[in-house]
DNA sequence: GTCTATAACGAGATAGAC
DNA sequence: GTCTATCTCGTTATAGAC
């Protein structure tokens, strides 16, 4: 009885998995505002109807995708953090910053689901919150790193930016300076401004050696969170 | 006979103008991967094959819609800048910023439009190239004037880099340092991570009080081109 | 219980004849 | 420029196979 539920289960895990395939082919090729469950249906050799037993909406289809594509940012950058473990902090920073455009040069479709326009009519419900915090959350924790071990060098905040750094610093990560936390978020931002221009074609005749400015940049924004050159031990 | 074409030059160009307006409705409504000739005339009381007339192609529309939001944006600087022409140079560059980021907040469907996912399947001509860099043309000017002015400060370059900041520096800016030129293009896409996070909603409940968290990144990307707090004179 | 297929709805786009 | 016939879409109700 139960090898009969497993196959089922197994059985669903791969329709599942096949309908999601088929809809990033979509994404690709005619944008997420396009998606449309009829296409992926008629791919697939199913008729749309059967696909609300896997996804009771177009919406939720697409929010398996944007969660999905979250997670796999997520995890290059975690995979990165984990395979830096003696590097210094900016070393391993930049090593973040670097899976991170990796994975959107590699998956430019779906770094454009998330971190691109929004989708026109598609409000992103609760359950992509959490994912899409992995990044800044692996960023976060390489500064911690840093402040438990050798301090952060940050100018002062002005007055005006204190209370809003203090609740953001309480809400993300109490253990770090209201300075840092807000630093992070900003840097958070404008790394992924880096990766938009070059992927969404900004840097088209501006920047050629797209490597070689990456990486100082993002050496750059080390320094701008307060994390300092040198080893850290 | 020139009052008569003079009137029809003016009819022409208020049909234009028309066209545009509905299409950028349908923008804000659907999404620039929507967007269809077809609803717009009809949304005019015109007949799909009249607006062939003034747009030879769809893709042509959104070229016009985008030239016209580069340089909407791109005036937007140009204005900030102008009317802060006593102010030290962070100021000045805080204030450009803060145009910008106030254009976007106003007129978000054409910056996601812009700076957003490229459109699928439209290929952005020569055309938009030179609008394009409107803002970045501003910038500039402000990190030239604080350079003729009393120098700008910034680390030493690596030498990976070194080539490619003086390709760019040729190319765009032969007055001022590679190291500024560099770091004034990775500003740059920086300032659009920014007002893109916001805009699309990544902030949501992690930044609240974003005028002043933006006011204080923008001064921070201003220290990151080499420009020196305290007043220029 | 779990799945797929048929058919239909209301809305909208599209192509072509006229 | 108009009209029409034929597509698309998301979604639901229903019936039947395993």
């Amino acid at each position: 009885m139960s090898t009969v539920r497993g196959a089922r289960e197994r059985a669903r895990i791969e329709v599942t998995a096949a309908i999601k395939d088929e809809a990033r082919k979509q994404l690709a090729a005619e944008g997420a505002a396009k998606l449309s469950l009829r296409a992926v249906a008629r791919e697939l050799g199913m008729v749309s109807s059967a696909l609300y037993r896997y996804f009771p909406s177009r919406d939720e289809l697409l929010t398996a995708l944007i969660v999905d594509a979250y997670d796999a940012v997520g995890e290059a950058a975690e995979r990165a953090a984990a395979a830096a473990p003696g590097l210094p902090p900016t070393a391993r920073w930049t090593e973040v910053c670097r899976a991170v455009r990796a994975w959107a040069l590699a998956n430019p479709h779906e770094y454009a689901l998330i971190y691109g326009s929004p989708v026109p009519g598609y409000q992103a419900p609760q359950a992509t919150v959490e994912p899409a915090a992995r990044v800044a959350v692996v960023l976060i924790s390489i500064v911690r790193e840093a402040h438990t071990g050798r301090g952060l060098a940050l100018p002062p905040l002005p007055d005006a930016l204190r209370p809003e750094a203090a609740r953001m610093a309480a809400d993300f990560a109490p253990d770090l300076p209201p300075a840092v936390v807000a630093a992070m978020a900003a840097a958070w931002a404008q790394l992924m401004g880096l990766v938009s221009f070059e992927l969404f074609g900004q840097f088209h005749r501006v920047v050629e050696d797209r490597d070689t400015f990456f990486d100082h940049a993002a050496g750059r924004l080390a320094h701008a969170v307060g994390l300092l050159d040198g080893p850290a031990h």
